[in-house]
DNA sequence: ATTTCTGCAAACGATTTGCACAGGG
DNA sequence: CCCTGTGCAAATCGTTTGCAGAAAT
């Protein structure tokens, strides 16, 4: 019971990205389409450079300038998140339409980004934000860590969440 | 009881950093000094381009070049801290020599950043990061907000830690 | 028809780097 | 002296932007 009339997370994506485009008198392309499709058909991060590719691929019409122009359209409309998570380049978070309360664990060693949730992060976050007298609007929780199989053996198992390696 | 022989955060920084130096065969020039002073002289948040600002005043040779070199010494030696507060400029923090486990929370009415300590949220990273398989190295919290006060009757009076205001 | 979008290529701005000379040890 | 550090200016590289034509409504 579930294939035929399931609604994917890049469904739900586009609804609201036309919502969006709708409510400020901003037009439907096949440019921006293919962008969003390319967008939600992984679940890994992505730099712009990747969405270019990724985009191209559906729609080869698509240019880097109308990546970068898109972008800050589909973080806006809250579909994807911006992470600094310290590297040269910007990337984005394709998840956080499934997982809006997720973080992020970088791996010192193997570069990988591990996606994590917990709700008493959550919690304890909003507690501080309003004791200092604010109203939370984005939190964000990075860690650098080394990988202890790493250490040992020198590979490491873990799943990325960023490349699907 | 606190007049003569005290010991700043200034010369601490200044000791760790000789010893950083000498430990891999490298010297001792005014700029460095020049620099690591302008550093540590505020409590302030800075950019590569605050800092050669600050460190010219008090050595005028002071290259741009060399402000961009000497930064990530210091970051390695564990003076400063580089944040990814997702300006488009790194900027760096000063204050982690006092306070270690310090975190931020940028308004986003204000632009203003303002430094927190909070030993639960540091014993939860601990934990998240063990219960994945990792060992912690570094932790950052970053929360967005908006400013209550700021809210109500369009003005801020909270201190910004980061720019002196 | 009107207005928004697009691709292209040039512009930008923070950071990095090659080089020849200066200055620590 | 020898080798590291420096200033300068040019190079890099992700991202942004001006413009003229293309497409959506």
């Amino acid at each position: 019971m579930s294939t035929m009339a399931e609604k994917s997370p890049r469904d739900d994506a586009r609804d609201i990205l036309r919502s969006h485009l709708a409510g400020r008198g901003m037009r439907r392309t096949v440019q921006r389409e293919a962008i969003i499709d390319a967008a939600f058909r992984t679940k890994d991060h992505f730099s712009a450079e990747d969405l270019l590719l990724m985009a191209r691929a559906i729609e080869p019409s698509v240019s880097r300038a109308t990546v970068y122009r898109t972008l800050p359209l589909l973080v806006e409309s809250g579909l994807l998140r911006q992470l600094d998570l310290g590297g040269d380049t910007t990337i984005y978070d394709p998840n956080f339409l499934d997982h809006p309360t997720h973080n992020h664990l970088v791996c010192v060693d193997c570069r990988k980004i591990i996606e994590f949730e917990d709700p008493h992060i959550e919690l304890l976050e909003n507690c501080i934000t309003r004791r200092l007298g604010f109203s939370p609007t984005n939190k964000s929780v990075k860690i650098e860590a080394r990988c202890d199989e790493f250490q040992r053996s020198g590979v490491c198992s873990k799943q990325s969440s960023a490349r699907g390696a």
